[in-house]
DNA sequence: GCTGTACCTAATCAGTTGATAAGGGATCTG
DNA sequence: CAGATCCCTTATCAACTGATTAGGTACAGC
């Protein structure tokens, strides 16, 4: 067995190797967050020793970034495959499918809301370069489409507050606490009824709910009466 | 003025002293976690010298434990506090006004909701912590008035998936990621409109919508209809 | 005044971190 | 065959981490 073939079977090749480091530091990122991972560990279960991420990435900050790209290129890959797959579809049928893709990444890549929260603070170069980056593109274009919807007439005015739900506030967290979701309410965040369950819900956050009868929407109104006391 | 009261006034007191520890931990275990946050740096930023941390409190997993007790110690008197408030009101109302309540904690107070997702991982004792002495009375607590509620027929049946919503979910990113949300969407999560409209979101999650003329509730339901396509 | 105790600091410890330098070995190119 | 290049490792670096020890100072009780 040392024919050419076997040469290539025996050496992983470097872009191999690179994946490897790569999976094994987004995982370590989520988990323990930057300062947490250490690239020891990373090379260690990516079957590596240490100076070689310095060697392919150049520091432990490029490898985070490139750790992000990646991540967020399969996200936007994937948005953007179901986004063309939807054609001819009422546009607000089209915000509910991909906010049910949204979902559905989130809930198979708990990771990226892991990356994003850990990383959240004032004065983070980090956190700078995940919201100019990637997250701002993704914002400015659920805005655009959102307004676009509105002057159509196709959707209701929806509030500022419950749009940026969309991206960082309803979908996100359950998955940061995957695990602890389970533990606590016994729910599989993976699950498929549970995912459904999830994008209805921010979709009712956005835009009401729909009166089974006539079709009819409504916007998220508050249970209490105008009248608050205390 | 050389008196007993000067006395007082000069040596800052051991107890004042700990108190200005315990908030400078907060914040750094809230803005760098666990890992990322230092002895050092938060004794410094205390204006005593690391040393002092370890006799205080005995490690520095001690101290996070201090830390993490006394804000939901905080978190646990402010809603005693306002639900002690709220005598012949509708149960119904009650939730809203918890809510409402929790929301408003969180958005002042959003180290707590950044030191949960910081610590989420599967194999951390902190996280164990959190869970077990913390995060599950509150979960059970809520659980069981909703299902008291239930049984009264004063809410609707409420989905697994949305409840959990509640205590991790919809409440809580959006003040994890409050200088991203001000960033981008020019919300502050701390202004008082900002918490009442988060609040009814969460609400209307729970709840469905009330339709405005009928004051019916309506389940949140989603906008697809049954035949969904891919 | 003497002693003990509580609060705090300077000095120091071993362990771990990210980064670098030096070198080995395989492959490719001439 | 000779040299260059790529991929990777061992050895080592300074910096920083949490923790400990020893000491110092102020106050309380006797």
């Amino acid at each position: 067995m040392g024919s050419v073939v076997s040469e290539r079977a025996q050496r992983p090749s470097a872009d191999a190797t690179r994946q490897r480091i790569l999976e094994a530091a987004l995982d370590a990122f989520a988990d323990q967050s930057f300062d947490g991972a250490s690239l020891r560990n990373i090379a260690s279960v990516a079957g590596v020793t240490q100076p070689l991420l310095n060697y392919h990435f150049r520091s432990k900050a490029d490898l985070w970034r490139a750790v992000v790209d990646e991540l967020f290129d399969r996200l936007n890959v994937t948005l953007g495959h179901h986004l063309r797959s939807l054609v001819d579809v009422e546009d607000r049928i089209v915000v509910h499918h991909m906010v049910r893709r949204f979902v559905e990444f989130s809930a198979h890549n708990p990771q990226l809301h892991r990356i994003i929260t850990s990383e959240c603070r004032a004065d983070s170069s980090r956190m700078d370069y995940l919201v100019e980056q990637h997250i701002r593109p993704l914002y400015d274009a659920v805005t655009t489409l959102f307004a676009r919807l509105a002057v159509a007439g196709d959707l209701p005015d929806i509030p500022p507050a419950h749009l940026y739900y969309l991206l960082t506030g309803a979908a996100p967290t359950m998955f940061v606490l995957g695990p602890e979701c389970r533990r606590l309410s016994g729910l599989d965040p993976t699950d498929d009824d549970v995912i459904r369950t999830h994008a209805d819900a921010v979709c009712t956050l956005l835009f009401g709910a729909t009166h089974p009868q006539t079709g009819e929407y409504l916007p998220p109104s508050p249970p209490l009466t105008g009248r608050a006391h205390d």
